[in-house]
RNA sequence: GGCCCGCUAGCUCAACUGGCAGAGCAACGGACUCUUAAUCCGUAGGUUCUCGGUUCGACCCCGAGGCGGGUCACCA
């Protein structure tokens, strides 16, 4: 409150009532602009060089209304510059009293961040610059707090998550990120929808969190009186659809896991899963390739991007190595010597990897820690892990001739895993089985994010689903490699924040 | 959650070994009709994240807490 009141305070009260008294609307309705900035500019341009080649013919100068926010100003007396930014860029507009009569006090009044409509001709200043000559100035909106500082930027980083917008407004690389974003995520949706893939939506508040490992978040629906958990996978009810006779389809959409932040983790994320009927895993695998490098190269207009100290190069084809080979081929261990528990942990332990005491520690997890430690740093270039142990993949079908393991890929690049298949597991019985064994380890060790029995799913695979490759893809991170984004927060518009303590209400305090 | 680092004017940053909290940009007043981080003259602006302690004296040292970042553990 006293924050707000100092930001407030001072001259932009005045001004704004300054305006009013002048019979002025600080925030008119609306205002007619002929077109964009950008598209000034270039029409502007293109009559430039028209008027050179035509010699001498006199033709007028494009007429314009622009609009923007006023995000410098040079001011000179009776003259003035101000550069007026819009989605599509700026325009420098000069202001002359001569020009503007009674219009040029409005200066006084104006400030850094205010938007405003300017009309006039354009013109190119002494100086080169493409401008516009204001014969018309409307404030279209006042500003009441400063913006960051034009030159350094916004640094804080607390207040470029809080707070994007002055961020977007002050650093136009994370503005172009953004930008990119949206890209990639439009170029996946064609890419399927070229391949007849169908988007879906599946509910989002579940009664079962099933369909991957993670702690979900918990709710409760008032009229139903019943517990309800946020998804923290779409799978079962895309399978679901499957069963129902769609061949191809797909959900991009937010999932949620109540686990830890940090530089790729967030509360919410974004995720791709697709499903194809009469597809298996090398199929999707072909697929997947074939995706990223194509939204690559349509986003940064190459399939190889600079990422880090790297230069992380998707054209097709990638990398393809076995899980069990990999591991044994970078850790020395093979784990089909270690088919029980306790001999694995033993090996695990005497390479160094750190492995609590008793809880939470069921094969899977350390399987999966083995893999972390000694497989996926190396995995710079993008690389397809095959044929997962059974145990950490209670979804996937098995692979033939290989007891004890299943049909499952994972992507990985930069270190960071970005996709995730099976050939999906379509014999109810065997899934039964599969989930019981999840129940168990789950009660066993205790941990809250091994997979969940989902019932409806058993019964909707008892009724026949065709043989089905499906997909998961994390959007953010895939994001990040094609933006060359070192942290999640940066691709991620409003990256899940801590709520200052004094802010909190009772309610979220335990 | 453990450990490390940061938090000073609206923004970006200074402030020696504990000794009057400063600068640039932004703001305000003035000069200036082709500027480009405009320039020049002047003015104002502070709960140094919070609370407590040590001290004649604390931005600085100590304790507790808040928020953020990094890292380790964990998860996609």
């Amino acid at each position: 409150m006293q924050d707000r009141e100092d930001a407030l305070i001072g001259s932009r009260i005045a001004k704004l009532e300054r305006l009013r008294e002048k019979g002025i609307d600080p925030y008119p309705p609306r205002y007619r602009r002929s077109t964009d900035t950008a598209s000034a500019i270039a029409e502007f341009e293109a009559w430039e060089s028209k008027v050179s080649e035509t010699d001498g013919e006199e033709v007028p100068a494009p007429q314009h209304s622009l609009a923007g926010r006023v995000v410098s100003m040079r001011v000179m007396g009776r003259a003035a510059f101000l550069d007026i930014r819009d989605g599509s860029g700026s325009v420098q507009a000069m202001f002359r009293q001569n020009v503007l009569g009674d219009q040029y006090e409005l200066l006084r009044d104006l400030d850094l961040g205010d938007f405003i409509g300017v009309s006039g001709g354009m013109l190119r200043t002494r100086s080169g610059e493409v401008t516009i000559e204001a014969q018309q100035v409307t404030v279209l909106a006042k500003g009441m707090r400063p913006l960051p500082e034009k030159f350094h930027g916004l640094r804080d980083v607390e207040i470029r998550y809080r707070q994007r917008y002055l961020d977007l407004i002050s650093d136009p690389e994370i503005m172009s990120a953004f930008t990119q974003r949206s890209k990639v995520i439009n170029g996946i949706r064609r890419f399927l929808d070229d391949r007849g893939f169908l988007e879906v939506d599946t509910p989002i508040l579940v009664p079962v969190a099933a369909g991957a490992h993670a702690r979900p978040f918990d709710t409760h629906h008032n009229a139903l009186d019943q517990r309800l958990y946020l998804r923290i996978a779409t799978e079962l009810y895309l399978k679901r659809l499957i069963v129902g006779g769609f061949d191809k389809v797909y959900e991009l959409g937010r999932v949620f896991r109540n686990e830890g932040i940090d530089q790729d983790h967030n509360p919410e994320f974004s995720l791709l899963e697709s499903y194809e009927a009469y597809a298996d895993y090398n199929d999707v695998m072909d697929m997947v390739e074939a995706m990223i490098s194509r939204v690559s190269q349509e986003v940064r207009g190459s399939m190889q991007i600079p990422y880090g100290e790297d230069i992380i190069d998707f054209t097709p084809p990638w990398k393809r190595v076995s899980f069990k080979e990999e591991l044994h081929r970078r850790s020395g261990l093979d784990i089909d010597q270690h088919p029980d528990d306790a001999s694995l942990v033993r090996a695990a332990l005497e390479r160094g990897v750190q492995i609590e005491a008793g809880a939470r520690e069921s094969r899977g997890r350390v399987l999966d820690k083995l893999l972390s430690a000694f497989v996926e740093p190396h995995l710079v270039q993008p690389t397809f892990i095959l044929d997962y142990p059974e145990v950490m993949s209670p979804l996937a079908k098995a692979k033939p001739g290989m007891p004890g393991y299943v049909e499952r890929f994972e992507a990985f690049a930069a270190g960071m895993e970005i996709a995730n298949s099976y050939t999906e597991l379509n014999d109810p019985a065997v899934q039964r089985e599969r989930f019981e064994v999840q129940e168990h380890i789950r009660q066993a060790f205790q941990d809250e994010e091994v997979d969940r029995l989902d019932e409806d799913f058993l019964t909707a695979l008892e009724y026949g689903m065709p043989p089905t490759g499906g997909l998961g893809i994390g959007i953010d991170r895939l994001v990040m490699l094609i933006t060359g984004q070192s942290t999640i927060r940066d691709v991620l518009l409003f990256p899940q924040m801590r709520v200052r303590r004094e802010e909190r209400s009772d309610s979220d305090t335990e």
